[in-house]
DNA sequence: CGCTGGCCTTGACCTACATCAACGACCGTC
DNA sequence: GACGGTCGTTGATGTAGGTCAAGGCCAGCG
C-alpha cells in the first residue's frame, strides 16, 4: 500500500488518445446517456472528447490515492471500482462502489478526498481537472448536470449513513443487495441475479462489518431461502419482498 | 411524530417579507460571505433577496419532513439545525448538523431526502425551489458556487461514513468534538470552548451510538483530563492533541 | 496432477456497546 | 417551594458482532 507501488501501477495504465482526426469515439459510448456528457450536443461532445483520454485498469489497480493532488477527473465507462478512506492503523471504510456512467474525482480542494481502485477490469475517460472545469464554465448545462449528479450522490451518502449507523448486519446485507440491484437495473443490467463483483472484505469495509460477519450473514440469508449464491459473484434474490422487509427492519 | 403536528408547526413559522421597497437586508447579513450568495454582486444579490423570505424556528420545530414535496430551499442564517432520516421502527440517523451559512434542500428528485428540524432558535432564508433554480440558470456562478458547496458536503459525508463504519465510541466522540470546533472556527466563532447545542440523543443518533454511551464517553474523556464540561452546552478541549490522536485511533 | 495462495466459510470465544433501570440536576409552572 | 417533565448520568446485565483460529474451495502453475 506504499505510494511507490501506486505510482508504478498508474504509469502502467495505457492511455489511448481520443478525438482529433480520428473523430469522437463517444458516439458509440454505451453509457453516455447515463454519464455527465449526456446533456451535450454532438459538437460540444467532440470538444469534451478532445480533452479526454481513455484509461484501463486491471482488478486491484489503484486509480489515485487519498491526499494526492487531484489533477484529473474520471468517468467510469465499464467495470466496477471502489473508493475508500483509510485510518492510520489500516482500518478501511469503503465509501462507495462505482459503475459505468459514474463520475469520480470531485474534490472540494486541490487534493483527492479518497482513494480509488479497480474492482474488476475497468475502463474510464480521464479529464484534466483544469480543462474540464473550463468546459463546465463554457457549457453551464454541464455544470447543471454535474450538480444533479452530486445531489444524487449526496442522497446516496445519507442513505448509507443510515445503513452504517443504525442497521444490523442482516439489514445491512439486505440493503446492500437491493441497492446493487437497483443500480444494475438503472444501467439496464440484470437485477436478478445481481452481480456482486467485490470481495467479502470489500463488502465488509463498505458496511462496517468484518468479512466473517458478511460471510455468516450471507449463509444465514441463504438458509432462510431469501437468496441463492451462484458462482462468479452472482446472487439470486429469491424473495425480494422478504429482502426489502429485512432491509427496513420490519 | 405524526405529519399533522408537523404541518401545524410549519404554519406557525412567521415569514417576514424581504426586498421590495424596503431594500435588501442582505447587505447586513453576517454570514453572507459563507453562504451561497457570497459570489453575487449587489444588483444580483437584491434579485436573489427578492425571491427570499425570512423564517424563524424555535428549538424542536420541524422545517420539513422526509418525502414531503421539496418546494423550497433554505439558507441557515443563525442558530443550528439537524437533518435526519428515520427507519420504519423509529430508529433515527442524524445525517448532519447545520450552522449559519449552510444550505439545505438539495433534493435529487422532487421530494426532500431527509427531515430537518431546529436544534436552537434558528433563522433562515427560504427560496421557492423553482425560482431559485431559474436564478441558478441566469447566474451560472451561483451554480458553480452551489456545486462547490455540494462537493464540500460530499467530502464531509464520506468522512462521516468512516466515523460511523470504523471508529469506536471514544474515537467517534473525539472526532465529533474536533469537527464541531473546526466548523465553529470556519465561521469565526470560538472553537475552544466549543458550543455543543444538541442533546446527547442527537449526538448519539449522529454517531450511531445510544445516549448512554455518549454520556459515558463524555465522562470518560472528562476523567482522562481531555475535556471539561461547562454549563450551557460548552465543552472545553483541554488537550487538543490528545483528542486528535484519539480521533484517529492512535 | 499435486502444490500453492487467495478467498470464503465455519466454529469457539470475547468485548464493546446496547439495553434496562434508577436516580439526580435543572427548570419552568402553579 | 413542592411538582412534573426533560435531560443527563450511572450501574447491572445482555448480546450482536468482533477476534482468533482452522479448514475448505478453487484457480493458476510448475
Amino acid at each position: 500500500m506504499s505510494s511507490f507501488e501506486v505510482k508504478d501501477l498508474k504509469e502502467l495504465a495505457t492511455p489511448i488518445p481520443r478525438g482529433g482526426a480520428s473523430g469522437s469515439p463517444c458516439g458509440a459510448c454505451a453509457v453516455r446517456h447515463m454519464a455527465l456528457c449526456a446533456v451535450l450536443e454532438p459538437d460540444e461532445l467532440s470538444e469534451m472528447s478532445s480533452i479526454s483520454t481513455s484509461i484501463e485498469l486491471c482488478p486491484g489497480d489503484p486509480l489515485f490515492d487519498e491526499a494526492e493532488p487531484a489533477e484529473h477527473m474520471f468517468n467510469v465507462t465499464a467495470g466496477s471500482m471502489k473508493i475508500y478512506k483509510l485510518l492510520a492503523d489500516g482500518r478501511r471504510q469503503v465509501t462507495g462502489f462505482l459503475f459505468p456512467g459514474d463520475f469520480l474525482g470531485l474534490a472540494h480542494d486541490s487534493n483527492y478526498a479518497y482513494s480509488a481502485e479497480a474492482v474488476t477490469h475497468v475502463t474510464l475517460c480521464r479529464f484534466p481537472r483544469r480543462k474540464l472545469e473550463a468546459l463546465l464554465h463554457r457549457f453551464p448545462k454541464l455544470e447543471t448536470r454535474l450538480l444533479g449528479m452530486a445531489g444524487h450522490e449526496l442522497a446516496a451518502a445519507q442513505e448509507q449513513m443510515v445503513v452504517l449507523g443504525r442497521k444490523t448486519a442482516k439489514e445491512k446485507i439486505a440493503s446492500f443487495l437491493l441497492s446493487l440491484g437497483r443500480q444494475a437495473a438503472r444501467r439496464g443490467q440484470s437485477d436478478n441475479p445481481v452481480a456482486v463483483p467485490m470481495s467479502r472484505a470489500d463488502i465488509g469495509d463498505y458496511l462496517g462489518l468484518t468479512t466473517e460477519t458478511v460471510s455468516r450473514t450471507f449463509t444465514q440469508l441463504k438458509s432462510n431461502g431469501v437468496i441463492r449464491l451462484h458462482s462468479a459473484g452472482k446472487v439470486e434474490l429469491l424473495d425480494r419482498e422478504g429482502l426489502e422487509a429485512l432491509a427496513e427492519g420490519l
